[in-house]
This record gives C-alpha cells, structure tokens and sequence, in this order.
DNA sequence: GATAAAAAATGACATTTATCACGTACCTTT
DNA sequence: AAAGGTACGTGATAAATGTCATTTTTTATC
C-alpha cells in the first residue's frame, strides 16, 4: 500500500515533518503506514489514548468534541499537512475530540515512539512544534474570546471570513468548504434552526450569496464589520 | 533588587525553568530582571510585540482579550511559576491579549534572545514546553466548546469548579481567588447583571454560599452536574 | 468621620436564541 | 415511479440573556 516515499512527499513538506533530517525522514517512511477513510469515518476518537498520530496526505477532516446534551462542537478542521493526535500525545491525556473524515481522506499513520523518538533527539524539530502550537494557542484565544462575547449573528460573519481565509474558494468564487448547516450551527455554536435563519438574513442583506448548495461571499468588508473583527 | 538568586528560588522549581540546565540557571540568573507591579498595572499589552517572558514570583495576573464593543474577556488567570508572553514570542505574533496584575505582583522579566537561546541549544527544554503548550490546547478546547454550547448557567457551574480545583480554597472555605462580579462576567462571558442574578439565584438554590465578599462551594456534585461535566 | 468613587444589586423591558412541531425538497434504493 | 431517508426550511412560542435606568452598599480618600 505504500506506493508512496516520505523522502519526495509533496505534503510532507507542508507539514511539521519538513523539519526532520535526512536519516530520520527515513525512518519516518519505515515506521509510517499509509491509510484511507471513507467520510464520516473516524480516524481518532474522544476519550481513546492516541498510538501514534496521523498525517493528513489528501481530504478534509473535523475535529469534534460531543457535548453532553448530545450536541457536538467542531473545534477545528485540518487537512493536507497537518498532524493530528499530537496534542494528546504529548500532554499524556485521553483525546480531547474525536477526528472525523469529511471527505474521503488519505492519512499516515506514525506510532507514538517513532514520534517523540524525533521530539528526544531533534531539538530544533520540537522547537518548530512548539512555534506551531504556540500559534495555535494564540488562534484559540481569539476563537474563545469570540466564542464568550460575540453574538451569533456576529460569529457566523467570522467565521465566513476565517473559513474562507483558510480553505479559499472554489472556481465559482464559493467557500471551498462545504459544510452541512448542522455543521455550520456546531461550528459557530448555535442551533441548525437558527443557523439557517440567519443565513437566510445575511443573504437578504446582500452580505453572501447561494450558488446551488454553496455559498459565495459578496460583502467582505461588510462581514468583518459585523464581525466586528479588529484589524 | 535582585536579592534572590534563581539557583535557589523556590518558584523557579515550578516553572518550566525548572528544567534548565546547571550553566544555563547561572545565565538565566545573569540576565533575568526582578520587578514588581501594582494592582491593576499591565505586564504585557495587546497588540505590542514582547521583549522577553515574564515568570511570575507571587501574586495573580489575568489575560483579557479586549472585545470590540468595549466589555473585555477573561481568557486565563496566571500565578507562582507561570510563564507569561512566550506565546506571541515563539509564534512571532504581536500580543493576543493583556496581562494585568490582579494583586501586588512579583515578577521576572527574562529577554527574548536569553529564551531563545535555551530553546535552541536544549532540546529537553523545548520538548517539556511543548508538552505544557499541548495540555493547554486540550484545556482551551474543553473551554471553546463550553462557550459554545453551554449556557451562561451551566458555565458558571463549570468555572466555579474549575477555580477551585486550580486556586483552591482559603481557611473559610471560600474560593482563593476572588474575583469583582465584573471579571466573573467577564470569566464567563456575559453581562455582569445576568451574572449578579445567577449567584443569587445558585446561593438561593445551595450550590454555593457568601462568606462576606467570597464564595463558598456547598454542593460540588450538584454543581458538576449543573455544568454537565463529562467525568 | 465625611465625602466621593466604585462596586453590587434590582427592576422593567427589549432582543436574541432555543425549542418543538411540522412541511418541503432532494437523493437513493427498490 | 414509489418509498424512505436525510437535509433543509418555516412558524409559533418559550426561555435565556442583554440593556438601560436607578438605587443601595461598599470601599477608598482626604
């Protein structure tokens, strides 16, 4: 199955493992076991000890956190180049969100020692991890602090930018991701009935558009400010 | 001012300077700068590039996010031994959010380029922030999705909890920390009337009890349950 | 101890958001 | 084409929360 090497992998040189060196690259393709998921599929779950972690090659995956009332949370999406699983990993704790495949999704598996035998002995690679989740802490602050003051109204408005901002626009100029509105509403963090109304608002109000299913932004600079995004 | 010395100091043994190494102590010691701040003065500002870290010797210090429309967020409280600026400095981003001193505050200022130079020449170092920076994305996680899909009830249950188990309790029983009812809104992210209403209504009910200024937490079970924690 | 300033508390009301119940559109399988 | 499932959408209503105005209480300062 692995028709692939590590050493000429365009999106290993996306993700952390660009920072590793020549015989350890190497030893990341030994250890490494390539692997497909259909969508919907898990390939992390809530609660589990992680093994080892995961690197996105190809599709889209959500992170959830199942709340108590049964509704659910998307914390954050990755894709190609991104690592999963790591953080549990290393601050030795159960999986804080489950990991789900949105589309078909093609990832590599590598085992927890192979991991942090590089973290042991490659300062400089831990030091870039450590630059990333410190970016990432800094990303969370803002999306918490979003999360505690905003309105619904107002995060949804955010998040059309931000998504867009990271996963760009397909060729009819709409958000390259799509999410159902149930998945919009666990996003921004609100209920799908009330989702839908208010993407039925922000289309009257000429700030987005419906193309089919999907949705074009029309109005940027009108959705940062009710967004009320700081610039 | 520099009466102490890091080879020794107590707090430095909780902080992630803990695992330095013995010459590096010496330089940490070389280049630190004892300081001390009021009540309400800033550490650090939003939006500023920072110099250096901070390693807090006693007192508490808060991070708040400044919203647009005016009302601040709470993003975490700091205390003995915490770090404080490291996120923006290795992620290379200007400031996310203030630190303001919540009491008389000790602490010591160490540049930039002195961190720097531990990261880049001990790895172990790097690896333990690494780990400290991982656990706190699970724990900002665990907090987005409560902003998300809790209600404002439900929060303060959670966070009632969550003080106690990090601040403990003093010789009353009450909650270390004490916070203005302002900051307790601004904690949990709602309007300080909503929230004046709710401790009434949760003192009215048992969950917690006044001694005075502070609370009391009479029925943790009962407030764990409230805040639906997942155990 | 008097006075001013800050914090806490209360009431009335508007707004936002959730919930429940139901109807519609679309896609898949038979 | 029929049947069933899933996602989407709407309406009515209740509940939660925010806002504004005002009062009371506490704290700080001279």
């Amino acid at each position: 199955m692995d028709t692939f090497t590590c050493a000429t992998c365009a999106t290993r040189s996306l993700s952390p493992f660009q920072h590793l060196q020549g015989d350890e690259v190497d030893e990341l393709c030994a250890h490494k076991r390539f692997g497909q998921f259909q969508k919907g599929e898990f390939l992390l779950e809530e609660g589990r000890t992680p093994r080892g972690v995961y690197c996105i090659q190809s599709g889209r995956v959500k992170m959830v956190h199942a709340g108590a009332s049964g509704r659910e949370h998307i914390v954050r999406f990755l894709t190609d180049g991104d690592l999963l699983g790591y953080r549990a990993l290393l601050a030795g704790e159960p999986l804080s969100v489950s990991a789900v495949a949105m589309d078909k999704t093609a990832a590599c598996f590598v085992p927890a020692e192979v991991l942090l035998g590089f973290f042991k002995s490659n300062g400089p690679f831990s030091l870039e991890m450590l630059k990333l989740t410190c970016h990432e802490l800094a990303e969370a602050s803002r999306i918490m602090s979003s999360l505690a003051q905003k309105s619904v109204r107002e995060r949804t408005a955010e998040f059309f930018l931000m998504l867009q901002a990271r996963f760009g626009t397909d060729d009819q100029g709409c958000l390259a991701l799509d999410l159902k509105r149930s998945e919009w509403a666990e996003l921004v963090g609100t209920a799908t009935e009330s989702l839908i109304r208010l993407l039925a608002e922000l289309e009257d109000d000429g700030y987005i558009a419906r193309v089919g299913k999907r949705f074009q932004i029309k109005d940027p600079h009108g959705l940062a400010e009710m967004a009320r995004l700081e610039d």
